[in-house]
DNA sequence: AGCACA
């Protein structure tokens, strides 16, 4: 029987009981100049966060064999982006680097808005629901406002084996890339102990240090004095909720059953309900749910994100803010 | 992975 929100844990803190549900994200999209910390950061506030950990792997210009158009379009279609980055780095870490380089991550990258595929993240939660709804919050936002990467976000094919060793920090840093590729970064001295997901143990005073080193080279390269703090700020509010905020909240991934009365006993528990509209925009029913204040519509999503409903038959409730806010009556 | 109402 679905659990109701009344009996919801708010806090996401319960282990999972299924041993077999992934707790694990897989990100990718991420710039090449991505941080540790950035990671970390990006994931923290989110409730049932544990650690994450940053992967290089590869190299840097990375090419496969010849691959035709229509093939890879058909690839593709077929497979997500995971299958595809697998087979990419697998393909170009056999020496076969100087077959023709037809296909190379760059090609992934403009297809799939991203800058590069050398590395990924693994974000690790406490249990399934917590890491689904960080997943629904952060894919697709942008992650550099500026270079327009962004994130791409899927469960990982399976959870992070190793617990982060006590001693170390909340992220860790692995290191895969050949030495001949390290050129780009200055992290060649830690080198991966395994090619699998095992993280290699990085200390996080490490991390730190690798981090002042290329926070310092990126702002040479741009203008610190105006839009650094103008973009920082944009970044802030893009990662942070994945969406303008708005007090008006778009409520997806309902049951065909579900009804405008079972949700409205829901949320007009929380202050500040105002009214809710309930959509079937052909399949599924979507809900506008309107709130007087921001915060009051933030409450009620971070609290009911990924609940369900009696009426829920395909998982918990997709809630973001709304594009626009509702209008009055 | 889906955002209307006027």
């Amino acid at each position: 029987m679905a659990r109701s929100p009344y009996e919801y844990d708010p806090y996401y803190l319960q282990p999972d009981q299924d041993r077999n549900l992934i707790n694990t994200l897989f990100v990718s999209g991420l710039p090449d100049d991505v941080k540790a910390r950035e990671i970390h950061n990006l994931f923290r506030r989110r409730a049932g966060f544990d650690y994450c950990q940053l992967k290089y792997t590869g190299r840097g210009n990375q090419v496969i064999k010849h691959l035709s158009f229509f093939f890879r379009e058909s690839f593709y279609f077929l497979f997500g982006f995971r299958e595809i980055y697998s087979f990419v780095t697998t393909h170009c870490n056999k020496g076969q680097e100087h077959e023709a380089p037809t296909w190379g991550i760059g090609d992934i990258g403009e297809r799939l808005p991203m800058s590069g595929a050398e590395v990924v993240a693994f974000a690790t939660f406490l249990n399934h629901q917590s890491a689904i709804a960080a997943m629904h919050a952060l894919n697709g936002v942008k992650f550099d406002p500026q270079a327009g990467s962004v994130l791409h976000i899927e469960l990982a094919r399976s959870n992070s084996r190793r617990k982060r060793k006590p001693g170390s920090g909340p992220y860790v840093v692995i290191d895969n890339r050949t030495k001949a590729s390290a050129n780009t970064q200055e992290t060649s001295s830690d080198d991966g102990d395994s090619d699998t997901e095992e993280p290699s143990g990085a200390e996080d005073a490490d991390a730190s240090n690798k981090d002042e080193l290329k926070t310092a080279k990126s702002d040479t390269v741009q203008d610190p004095e105006n839009s650094v703090p103008a973009a920082n700020e944009q970044l802030e509010r893009t990662i942070d909720e994945g969406a303008q905020a708005c007090s008006t909240l778009f409520i997806a991934n309902l049951g065909p059953n579900c009804t405008e009365y079972e949700l409205k006993q829901v949320l007009s528990e929380y202050p500040g309900f105002n009214m809710l509209k309930i959509r079937a925009k052909g399949g599924m029913p979507v809900a506008f749910a309107d709130f007087e204040q921001v915060e009051q519509a933030t409450k009620v999503m971070t609290d009911l994100q990924s609940c369900l409903l009696p009426s829920s038959d395909r998982g918990g409730m997709h809630i973001e803010y709304a594009r626009s806010k509702m209008r009055k009556p």
